[in-house]
DNA sequence: CATGAATGAGAATTCATTCAT
DNA sequence: CATGAATGAATTCTCATTCAT
C-alpha cells in the first residue's frame, strides 16, 4: 500500500464520516488527499470500491476490539460489563469508522448485521448463564442499548458520559469501580 | 395544499426515507409523484425546501404524539413508562418520517436536537421527583435508550419487540401490564 | 420533436458518419448542435440511445426506398436492375445515414442483417424466375455486389460511377438505357 | 522483436479487429498481452504508433500475397481469376488484419487506397489486353467486387462461399475448375 | 527491458434549477 | 397551477501517456 493510497483511505474515511458517503464526491476526496482523482479509481475501482476498502480496513480493527470482549472462559458479569461499555472505548482512531458504519446503516441495502451478530450470540450465552428468563430478549436489549450509546457518543457531545455509564451499569447491578 | 402538492410530499418522504436524501433526485420524486419536475420547485423552491416542508409536516404529528406524554400533572412513573414506550407507538404513517429524521442525524449540520429537548427536560423533572441521585444522567440514559430503540424498530425486523419492551420496563421497575 | 432535438439528430448523424461513433463525443455533438450536453441525454437517454434514434429515423427513409424496389408484380429483370442500382440512388440526404450503417457493420455486435434480408428473399425469387441454376448463390452475389458498390460510392470519389454501372449491368445482360 | 513485443502486437490486432480501434483501450491490450501498460508506450510510442506497427506488420504479409498475383508475364485471364479470388484466400492468420483494415476505411482520414492501387493498375492492364471497351471501369468494377467479397467473407458467415465464387467467375467467363 | 504508480484531460451521465408557454 | 424544454455545473469514471524505479 503506497502512501497516496493510504492518504486516500484516511481522507475518504474522514469525509464520508463527516459529510456522508453520498454527499462526498470523489473529487473532494482527491483534493483532500492531494492526489489526482483518477488515482482513486485506479486503486479502488469505483467509489463503492473505496467504501468497501475503508470498511474492510476498519473491520480488522473492530475485530481486534471484539476479540478481547468475546474471548471465552471469563465470568459472565465481567463480560457483560465489557460489552456494555464497548462504545466508551471507541478511541479517536476508530471514531470516524464507527460514525461511518452507523450512518450507512440508514442507507437502504447497506444495513449489515454482521458487525453485531457475534455479540448477540455471546450475550445470549451470558444471560443464559445468569439465569435470565428471556435471554434472547435481554441480548436484544443490550444491543439496542449499545446502538443508543453509540449514537450518543458518535453524534452528541460527550460531556457526562461517565455518569451515563454509571447509571447504565447500575441497571445491570454491575460494580463499575474499575 | 393541492393534491399534487400532497403527492409530492408523501412520495418525497417515502423516497428520502428509503433511499436517503442525497441519493434521491428531484426527478425521481417527480416521477414517483406523477408530476412535472418544475412543479416541485414552484411549490417548495428547492430540494432542501422540500425536505424542510416534509420535516415541518412531520413535526406537527410528532408534537401531537409528544403532547399527551408531556402533559402535566400525571404520576411520574406513568409518564416515564409512556416516554420509554414512545418508539413502540410509531405507526405506519409516521414510520418513514422517523426513519428520515434518524438518517438525517448522521449528516453533518443536519443534527437537530430540537426533537428530543422537551423530552430531556421532562425526564429530568421526572427523575428528580423519583429522587434519583443523578437525574440528568438518568434522563440522558433514557434518551439514549430511546435512540437505540428507534434504531431497532426502524431498521431491524420487529419480531420480538414485546419481549424487549418487557425486559426494558423491568429495568425501571415499571409494571408493564397495560 | 423540437427544433433542438432535430438539430441534435442531424448533427450527430453527420459526426457519427464522418468520424465514427466511438470517436465522436457527446460534447462534440452538443457543440455542433448548439445545445447543452445535458439535453442530449434528456431527449435520448444515452449516447447509444441517440444512435438508435438516428438509425430508426433513417430506417424509415430506407424502407421507403426499398418499398418501390420490392413491390410485387413487376418483370424480374426490371426488378433486378432496380436492386443492382439501388446504391446509385443514395442522395445527399441519405448519404450520411448509409455511411453510418456501413461503418457500424464493422463494430462487433452491431452487425445487423435486417437491412438486407428482405432484398435477399426478393433476389432469390427473381433468380428462380430467371431459371438460374443456383438462385441463392446468385442472390448472395448481388448483395455482395451491392456491398462493394456501397463501399465505393460512400468512401471513394464518384467520378466514373456511370461507367461502372454500365459495366455492371452488362454482366447481367440488362439493358441499361433508361 | 522480443516475445512481449510480439504478444502486444498480436493481442492488439485481435482486439482492434474485434472491438474496433477506438473502443479498445491500451489497458485492455496490456491486460490481454499480460504486460504492463507502460511497455506498450516504450515499444510503440503511442496508441497510434501501435496501430501503425500492426498495419506495417500486416502489409508485409499482404505484399507477399499480392506478389504472386501481380507477377508479370502470365496469361491475363489467369491473373484476373487470381485477383478475383484473392479474398477467398484470406487465411486465419490474416483474417483479423483485413478486418481491421476494412474497419479503418470507414474512419475519416484513415482511408488509404495504397492497398488497392497496385491492383487497379494491374487490372487496367489486364482488361486492356482482353480488349474490353472501358478497362478502367472494369478495373473499378473488379475492385468493387473484391470489396463486397471481403465484406461478405469478413463479416458474414461463410457457408456457401464456393457457390458464390462459381457464380462470380462465371460472370467473367472464367473456367473455375482448378 | 519492464513495471506500476501517478496524472490530467476528457468521457458519459446526472442533477438541481430556471423559464417560456 | 402546471408542464416540459433547456441549462450548466458537477459527478463518476476512463484513458492515453509519463516517469521514477
Amino acid at each position: 500500500m503506497t502512501e497516496k493510497q493510504e492518504r486516500i483511505l484516511s481522507c475518504a474515511l474522514e469525509l464520508f464520516a463527516e459529510q456522508g458517503f453520498d454527499a462526498t464526491s470523489t473529487s473532494k476526496v482527491a483534493k483532500a488527499a492531494g492526489v489526482s482523482e483518477g488515482l482513486i479509481f485506479r486503486h479502488f475501482e469505483s467509489k463503492n470500491g473505496l467504501l468497501d476498502a475503508i470498511l474492510e480496513h476498519g473491520r480488522v480493527k473492530a475485530d481486534a476490539l471484539y476479540a478481547h470482549v468475546l474471548s471465552t472462559g471469563r465470568p459472565p458479569l465481567e463480560m457483560l460489563r465489557d460489552i456494555l461499555t464497548l462504545p466508551f472505548n471507541i478511541d479517536e482512531s476508530q471514531f470516524q469508522f464507527w460514525k461511518l458504519v452507523y450512518a450507512l446503516k440508514w442507507q437502504t441495502d447497506q444495513y449489515d448485521s454482521s458487525m453485531s451478530n457475534p455479540l448477540y450470540e455471546k450475550l445470549t450465552e451470558i444471560f443464559t448463564k445468569l439465569d435470565y428468563a428471556d435471554p434472547e430478549a435481554e441480548a436484544d436489549l443490550v444491543l439496542l442499548f449499545i446502538d443508543g450509546l453509540a449514537t450518543t457518543i458518535l453524534l452528541k457531545d460527550k460531556t457526562n458520559l461517565n455518569e451515563i455509564r454509571a447509571a447504565m451499569l447500575a441497571k445491570y447491578n454491575i460494580d463499575f469501580t474499575d
